[in-house]
DNA sequence: CAATACCAATTTTTT
DNA sequence: ATTGGTATTG
């Protein structure tokens, strides 16, 4: 037998080496499913299954990219490169650019993101003259999206009396309209949405059976993973690809259900057995990863919840410590607790920061947890949040190439054709819209033959709208024979954009321009990687997908060691030694919108169960008393996920009032306050109500985090060298390219330059304005 | 049409 | 607290 599968356990080997057949694969936190998946599809190929033939699809990119290392590791690079594995969206994406124009779609259709959905929807809602206060444009969004996920199509909807019904009811009779309009223009602007790409899938493969019939037979074998993530439209994807051959694998764990609020439907995975006939079960039970302690506490927390499925996670590892809970009286002090004893433990046991995550519900949390750790001097990094990509100034760029590569994109435009200013305003995008709209043509085409069009815009406008056709047609005349870095160099210059983020030195438009620069950068790596890969074309097209689709986790620049900082939702998968949860307060988590219903709360529950199972040694649980929401001071209670938790698993630490009454134990985490910033509030009552978790508060105060010691920096300890003394010889990390020795240092001022051999990516010549580099030799 | 100044809403999670 | 939108003015 392959030595690989020797790795493996009896539980994990039975769906290893079942290749044929339905096949659920209920799979607990941390009990080895991405090692079975990952096996799995190695032994089919070991066993002559062609490559071409299996479909797998992930939960994220950055997974299917891992995923298909480790197997390129065991049959070769060569084969695993034809294995088809990526993310719903990503892979089907592939598909409608070449079947797009059975569907009406240009090959070249952009991809919207949130942001632009909003962007057009709130326009919609403007130009149709509705309440705006009632048509709020984020619920429309949602709603929309809510029934392309259920493949209500407009036809289905306006069929529907009960949809329209419960609209009206919601004060929002036009709501059909506005679906339909949202769904026209963004046809005529040769564009789909996160959900067209599930939707249009659909439709492709209900509308034409030989297109169907020719992906069943391409994907013979399908697995998919996070299944109890999948919502209604995926599911019905699935199902129409493995009607034919049935070889089918599902794997996914009810208990980490936890994106209902984007359609994910938990019924995919509880009713798998349903839909397909003799469906094999396979569970994972034996957790590998965390401590006795964390999987009973862990256990003790799911068994709250009704809806979920047989399944009883166990592990043969160490007891381990408890779970430490810690109350703070503010989130300037939970971070305070979060830097301290991080710094504590790698002293004493000698971690590293990359041992160590953060993980709260909501982004807004972040900061306090920063602050601390940045005084610290403990480096840290967060993940998603705003994403690069949808950072303005990266906006603005990919907009310009996005217009090049589809100039009917009606967001991509309207974003940049006054941007840099250039004299067209609102009231003329307006007229252009009208006119586009009733000539039925896109706005870039009305503009193209401005004269033949009846608009009331006057001459000098017509000239700079057609400068501005002109600029536009020009780029693409570059985009023929340039790759993607030189265009988009050329296009930040000539545009202008370079101009506008650098006319004033603000530190914003420093900032700006660091990150373009870095867009830049990002775009000479991918013209340079592709050389190599040969499942790339190094298009623009192409580099604009990956952006559309990629995920902050995606882009795992580096190997830096930092301290990781993200939302519950993003560690899902992830792993870490110690993991502190924090914010663990009523109406944050669970958060203040989800305790309407059970379902919803259940969710959250599991959200924490999620939260608690990346631990691996050590969980930490913090809750403050009072926290910063909306820049107001806002007093909260602890959350009931801990009195759920069985004392016995629970390590309640001294409490912050104590601490400051025992100097010898405060001096470490009140270091950084003045004594005198620390005024007296009335009591409020101690909040977690089971006897004997928590001492007798012994005196109740409120501690005001001074204003000035607030950091100015953004900066995660990547230092901007500009105007610092860099030498030859140094030894530099630089956020993307890793470490090297600077060989050379030129220029002055501005322009100073230094050439730095990177040990992986070779010799680079950065300028010092701009590149983001650490010294650390 | 552009620049400035004030005002409102926002914080649930994301492909 | 920050951001984006709107109103006013030049």
């Amino acid at each position: 037998m392959e030595a690989y599968l020797e790795q493996l356990n009896e539980a994990q080997l039975a769906p290893t080496l079942q290749m044929e057949g339905p096949m659920i694969v209920i799979a607990g936190a941390g009990s080895g499913k991405t090692r079975v998946l990952t096996y799995r599809i190695a032994y089919m190929m070991s066993k002559g299954i062609d490559p071409f033939n299996i479909l797998s699809l992930t939960f994220t990119n950055k997974a299917a990219r891992e995923m298909k290392e480790r197997i390129a590791h065991i049959v070769g690079a060569s084969e695993a490169k034809n294995l088809w594995m990526g993310t719903f969206h990503s892979v089907f994406a592939k598909i409608l650019r070449i079947e797009a124009d059975r569907l009406g779609y240009p090959s070249n259709f952009t991809i919207y993101d949130t942001q632009d959905s909003d962007r057009l929807i709130a326009s919609i809602i403007k130009e149709m003259n509705l309440d705006k206060d009632v048509y709020k444009y984020k619920q429309v969004r949602s709603r929309i999206s809510s029934y392309k996920n259920s493949l209500i199509t407009v036809k289905a909807y306006f069929n529907n009396p009960e949809l329209i019904e419960a609209d009206a009811m919601a004060r929002r009779p036009r709501m059909g309209d506005v679906y339909k309009e949202y769904v026209d223009r963004c046809f005529k602007a040769g564009a789909m949405d996160f959900d067209d790409l599930l939707l249009k899938t659909n439709e492709l493969l209900t509308r034409f059976p030989e297109v169907l019939a020719k992906y069943q037979n391409r994907f013979k074998y399908i697995l998919v993973d996070e299944y109890q993530d999948t919502n209604h439209s995926q599911y019905l994807i699935v199902r129409a690809l493995s009607d034919k051959f049935q070889n089918i694998c599902v794997v996914g764990d009810d208990a980490q259900s936890i994106y209902a609020f984007r359609g994910a439907n938990i019924n995919n995975i509880l009713n798998f057995q349903k839909d397909y006939d003799d469906v094999k079960v396979f569970r994972l039970e034996q957790n590998y990863r965390s401590t006795k302690n964390i999987v009973n506490a862990a256990n003790s927390i799911i068994d709250k919840n009704q809806t979920k499925l047989d399944k009883v996670v166990w592990t043969a590892n160490d007891e381990g410590a408890k779970i430490k809970v810690n109350r703070s009286l503010t989130d300037g002090d939970e971070g305070r607790y979060v830097a301290s004893t991080i710094f504590e433990n790698k002293m004493n046991h000698q971690l590293k920061n990359s041992d160590f995550a953060v993980l709260y519900r909501t982004n807004a949390q972040s900061r306090a947890i920063e602050d601390a750790l940045r005084k610290r001097d403990i480096k840290y990094r967060i993940y998603g949040g705003l994403s690069f990509y949808q950072r303005k100034e990266i906006k603005d760029v990919l907009s310009y190439l996005r217009l090049i590569i589809n100039p009917a994109d009606e967001e991509a435009l309207k974003r940049i054709i006054n941007f840099p200013p250039r004299g067209i305003g609102q009231t003329t995008v307006d007229k252009l819209i009208v006119a586009a709209n009733g000539y039925n043509k896109t706005i870039f085409e009305v503009m193209k033959s401005i004269d033949k069009v009846e608009v009331r815009i006057n001459s000098g406008t017509r000239t700079k709208l057609q400068d501005f056709v002109t600029l536009i047609e020009s780029y693409q005349v570059m985009n023929q024979s340039a790759d993607v870095f030189e265009l988009a160099e050329h296009v930040t210059r000539t545009s202008g954009l370079i101009k506008e983020f650098n006319k004033d030195g603000t530190p914003e438009g420093v900032t700006r321009m660091e990150n373009i620069e870095e867009l830049l950068n990002g775009m000479k790596d991918f013209v340079e990687g592709q050389r190599e890969l040969a499942d790339t074309t190094g298009s623009l097209a192409e580099f604009l997908e990956d952006v559309a689709l990629a995920t902050d986790l995606d882009a795992d620049k580096g190997d830096a060691d930092h301290v990781a900082l993200m939302t519950i939702h993003l560690a899902k998968g992830l792993e870490f030694p110690y993991v502190y949860i924090v914010g663990l307060e009523e109406d944050l988590f669970p958060s203040a919108m989800s305790m309407n219903t059970r379902s919803e709360l259940e969710e959250e529950r599991r959200l924490f169960y999620v939260a608690l199972t990346r631990a691996e040694k050590q969980a930490y649980l913090t809750y403050a008393l009072s926290r910063y929401r909306w820049g107001k001071l806002i007093d909260s209670e602890p959350s009931r996920f801990i009195e759920e938790i069985d004392d016995k698993y629970l390590d309640i630490v001294t409490t912050i009032e104590e601490r400051r009454f025992n100097p010898m134990l405060s001096a470490d985490i009140f270091g950084d306050v003045e004594p005198n910033k620390i005024r007296f509030k009335p009591a409020k009552q101690p909040t977690l109500k089971k006897k004997g978790s928590v001492k007798k508060e012994t005196a109740k105060f409120q501690v005001s985090t001074p204003k000035n010691l607030k950091p100015v920096a953004k900066s995660n300890g990547n230092t901007n060298l500009f105007d610092s003394k860099l030498a030859v010889g140094n030894i530099v990390k630089h956020i993307r390219f890793g470490t090297g020795e600077v060989m050379q240092i030129e220029g002055a001022g501005a322009d100073l330059k230094a050439e730095i051999n990177f040990q992986h990516g070779g010799v680079k010549k950065l300028l010092l304005r701009f590149a983001k580099l650490e010294v650390i030799g």
